[in-house]
DNA sequence: GGTTGACAAAACCGGGAGAGATGTAATCCT
DNA sequence: AGGATTACATCTCTCCCGGTTTTGTCAACC
């Protein structure tokens, strides 16, 4: 039995995915989740409230997912960042939420606002994650240079997602090849529990396509 | 003795610098040139026309520069990279227009969107001059790896006009490290006749501070 | 190549009325 | 507690209506 306030952040994702959202009434927003109007005003206070919590709630899950996709590459760091790359291109592009916190693109339909100043906390979550990864990889180089890497692939990889001139798989193999290009020493594999993976979702309530 | 053209676009230029481009009336705008309304007209065909004009001249010139700052540079790829990239956040950082532009990015003030469409061509026209002036120096490298280092580059550069993190001297010098390691061998240098630089500026009217 | 004057059509203001949403609160239910 | 219902004040949004400005196109003139 999902809590009123799971059920929702999910219809209130809905909403925002088909692009409805300043569109849509609260009211309206509160039936559709079988729920009253007020229970919304308990729970996030406001409209805007809502908008926060499903963005920090959004941004969660994808970082955990991202977690998880590096985590799938322990051995292969050029591999896990290819994959993560692929991901989050593939995720965006189906996810105008997702999209908007990454990017802060106004898009055609000049989406929420209030999601802008999310972006750049939440690049700055998704460069800690693979400064970690890469660094599990690279012990022998510098937290400069490993964080000059990183933050050039998160950097390319909004970029691609913004103008996207290649097929993702494309766009993902060349950012890879440029970072077996740049850290190109001494692949040592330490195995050991990997502290740069973050907890899974709690409050998930959706899953991605 | 400049012409009417270069007049007109030289003040259309400040008024799209000082923000007040749909504020200002044309009319306005050509008492302040000197020139009557009609010629505006009988020049660019429209207030849309002028802007047009403007985007691509500020192009024109903008890639002239480019040019030559690659040209100082003709032994050293690498400074060569670091000084373009700096040159592009000094002169996009103090010029509005060249940041809409290559950014396509709506500031506070939505900025006009007709230069949108110019972002991708000028980007393109770009990546065409930085890779044609890597070829020169790296001959033993394929096309699609010159392209690829270059195209990165050009996105690298964007994106830290977009969001800046660190001075500009900081990230051209980053930048050009990595251009510098995913590239590193043999870095003869021809000294030949320059094919990748384009003509000066024609139509130039106004300097760039 | 340029100016002046006139002109229709379109875009751009306020201001005011009405509808619709937001946010707060009291009360009730379980 | 957790939630629903009803009520209500306050905003905001929208539509409409004029009046004004701006745009874009003439023609005639130098």
């Amino acid at each position: 039995m999902p809590s009123a306030r799971e059920v929702l952040l999910a219809t209130a994702r809905d909403i925002v995915v088909a692009g409805d959202w300043e569109r849509t009434p609260l009211a309206e927003l509160a039936s559709r989740a079988g729920v009253s109007r007020q229970t919304v005003y308990k729970e996030f206070g406001s409209k805007d409230g809502l908008a926060q919590a499903l963005s920090a709630n959004e941004t969660e899950i994808f970082l955990a997912e991202l977690a998880m996709v590096l985590e799938s590459y322990p051995r292969d760091p050029v591999a896990g960042t290819r994959a993560a790359v692929a991901h989050t291109l593939r995720t965006a592009a189906n996810d105008p939420l997702l999209k908007a916190i990454l990017s802060s693109a106004r898009g055609p339909s000049e989406l929420l606002p209030l999601l802008t100043t999310r972006a750049e906390p939440m690049l700055e979550a998704a460069r800690r994650l693979l400064t970690g990864y890469l660094t599990e990889h690279w012990l022998h180089l510098t937290t400069r240079d490993v964080g000059l890497v990183a933050e050039s692939t998160i950097r390319l990889t909004v970029s691609h997602l913004v103008l996207p001139l290649a097929p993702i798989e494309r766009t993902a193999d060349d950012i890879a090849t440029l970072v077996e290009r740049l850290l190109p020493a001494e692949p040592r594999t330490p195995v050991r529990k990997p502290s740069y993976a973050l907890s899974k979702a709690r409050g998930s309530v959706h899953e991605h396509a």
